[in-house]
DNA sequence: CCCACCTGTGCAACTAGTTGCATAGTCCTG
DNA sequence: CAGGACTATGCAACTAGTTGCACAGGTGGG
């Protein structure tokens, strides 16, 4: 299972509550993957169960405790073990995808409009992404480890969000002259 | 669920029974969704329960007897509402970028040689989508209609296995210098 | 002091997807 | 004609992930 591997990274960067990881997991490690709350409260459970982590209660002024997780011994062996072991196929799961080659089976106006508002939504995480990478990254050549790491997923998540826009751009210009307007229209970005 | 929207779009591309249905989520359509035989079987007897797809025996020589399947009007009905429906953020899913972000809490050289393998993978991908760019559809301006849906839906699948190259690239060569050579070193390709 | 709201944790029931196996027809080979 | 391989369909049991709800501690406002 990917998330407990996902949680052991985590963790092992900084120990943390479930509800620390439920934040971080719709931030940075998010960019790769996402989980519920309960998921991650359930799977930590199994987890502390297998060894893999310990959580000590955390009290707080002004709000409950908080158990915080952090990775043992035999944690951290899972984790190496994992990250030596084969990479299996990615299994893609594009809803997007399936609507863009379905279009003419409904009305294309609509879809376009969709596409549209896709296409706003990606534009704005790249740009908050390449804001992240501006502030937390200002000199990448001098990374090194973990920190170089970090950057470079978050490059990833820059590369596969000006992916997305290229893509949907591409799409609804291909099919935008015999329709009427429902692109902005916009200068294709550049990869890399 | 996506995937009866996918079965759907599928068989108004072309009625078909579930082992062809299979076989195309191993090609075109499954560039953007994947699905084991069983799940589409299960998922087939439903969308027939709900009205969405009704089948006809085949007989066929040198085989045993197939269930072709094909959309009812109900289906089409379905599949354009769901089209003009409002499209749900996608959750990224990427083991890999798990991996990439953990690879200091393991042995790194060990997870520079996987992220070659999978480097390579994608660039055959590529390559094979390239092909299959080339062979069907080599005057992509005249498209219209179905056709260029799925012409797009292909250009996706070649942006986003160049944006795995790319990716993959720039990860290898940001951690070659200080360990020797686990990256063929290669020609960082353009997107577009 | 009661209520609305926020933080933090969690259960129960459901849906989606995977894995392992079963079965039946047909063909080809020894 | 027995055995292996391929096509075609399917069940059962499991794992992963989602949705809806609950509850408790604390804070701040009317």
């Amino acid at each position: 299972m990917a998330l407990e591997h996902a949680i052991l990274v985590s963790l092992r960067e900084r120990p943390a509550s479930g509800l620390d990881l439920d934040r971080r997991f719709n931030r940075s490690i998010g960019f790769f993957w996402s989980a519920t709350h309960q998921q991650i409260y359930r799977v930590l459970k199994g987890m502390e169960a297998d060894g893999w982590v310990t959580s000590v209660a955390v009290e707080q002024q002004g709000r409950p405790d908080k158990k915080v997780y952090e990775v043992t011994a035999a944690g951290a062996r899972e984790l190496a073990a994992w990250l030596s072991s084969p990479i299996p196929a990615e299994k893609p799961r594009s809803e997007l995808a399936i609507r863009l080659r379905g279009a003419s089976y409904g009305d294309r106006a609509a879809v376009l409009d969709r596409v549209s508002e896709q296409r706003a939504d990606h534009a704005t995480r790249l740009e908050h992404y390449e804001m992240l990478a501006a502030r937390d990254f200002p000199e990448p050549g001098t990374l090194t480890g973990q920190a170089l790491d970090a950057y470079l997923v978050l490059r990833g998540g820059i590369r596969l969000e000006q992916m997305w826009v290229d893509w949907l751009t591409e799409y609804l210009h291909a099919h935008d002259s015999p329709h009427g307007s429902h692109a902005p229209r916009d200068t294709e970005g550049q990869s890399l």
